[in-house]
DNA sequence: ATCGCTTGCCTAGGAGCGCTAGGCTACTAC
DNA sequence: GTAGTAGCCTAGCGCTCCTAGGCAAGCGAT
């Protein structure tokens, strides 16, 4: 009887990729353990329970995430690094939708504290520093920026756009300029426009 | 025995306040039944199946939504009616959270075509008469406003801005600001800046 | 008014999932 | 070699979704 040699780690790998395969709602832990030819039962001498394997899950895709941002971000400034960062995120959930899904989970904020999601934030804060912007405008214009990245992502993927035929690259592309647009020119506030 | 007079209507109202109460994922068919003091397989005379039940949770909240939205709109051109758009989607979302994440249901095609989604769509582009924006980049900026309001409504719900002290109101009305400026002076088409 | 027929509920039951308890076996450390 | 532990197992409970088939309430027509 070989033992099929199953750690947290490859655990959380083989639920990753199933996530991106069938979609996050179909990671149970009946269907991993079929994965590695396992009983069920088995699986819970590594993960507490289903919850437990979706944050791990949630963890390794901010951590992935983060990763490829940085790889982007190196040797950029401006909205060069603006348009890497905003690409980076946009191609890691489309080419990882599930493990894009599993991100949403709301972690306790310990857990966050320790997670990837920090580096997320810092990262954005770096890109600010093109854009010269002081507190408390750099984080509100850091919430708006994960916002819209977060949102037009969000709203692609669930066919938000669907209902206009204009390929979503280039809203995509002109949403990023305008991004950039309102970051070189932040508006006082809120005051008497034109 | 008296009948419990259930109809689907019912079931879908009573299904989005159990919703908004202990989320969506826990809306099943069995808890419903429960509440109507009923046994589950007697509401699949109903409804379809499970998903079909969220699927008209979404449907009603997209209605109610969009009727809040257009009273919010009544009377209001230019920033105003950004903001007050912006706000009743934000207020929603928050009086509402399970309804609001039972619209993210990815509908099928037909479904989405004659949904209120549509109206969405129409009052977002009736706003943005008071900015003068000629197509593609009319459809452009509806894309970029919503992804803005259901990012950061997202991110906000899912404790993505717990991180920094700064009220998340705050930020908000700054984003609008921010929102309407860019959309006073839509940029150019990628070009050299400032 | 009563005979159907439809409507609205029921019971029974299968299949899948999450999870716990407790047992056996293979490997590892000494 | 022996002790201990790590890694798997079976058994079983409670919950979910959903189907099949039965019975009764209330309606319309004769």
């Amino acid at each position: 009887m070989a033992r099929a040699g199953v750690t947290a780690e490859r655990l959380t790998l083989v639920a990753a990729e199933l996530a991106d395969e069938v979609g996050v709602e179909n990671v149970t832990v009946a269907a991993l353990a079929r994965h590695f030819g396992v009983k069920d039962a088995s699986l819970y001498f590594h993960i507490k329970n289903a919850r437990d394997l979706r944050v791990r899950i949630a963890l390794l895709a901010l951590a992935e995430l983060a990763d490829r941002v940085a790889a982007a971000l190196a040797g950029r400034a401006g909205k060069d690094a603006l348009v890497a960062f905003a690409d980076a995120y946009r191609d890691y959930a489309r080419q990882h939708p599930g493990r894009y899904a599993a991100m949403q989970i709301d972690l306790d904020p310990e857990t966050a504290a320790t997670s990837a999601g920090v580096r997320h934030a810092e990262m954005t804060r770096a890109i600010l520093r093109g854009y010269r912007l002081a507190e408390p405008d750099q984080t509100d214009a850091v919430r708006m920026m994960h916002s819209t990245f977060h949102g037009f992502v969000s709203l692609e993927k669930t066919g938000g756009f669907r209902h206009t035929p204009r390929p979503t690259d280039d809203s995509w592309s002109r949403t990023l300029d305008a991004l950039d647009a309102v970051l070189t020119n932040w508006p006082p506030r809120s005051g008497a426009a034109a």
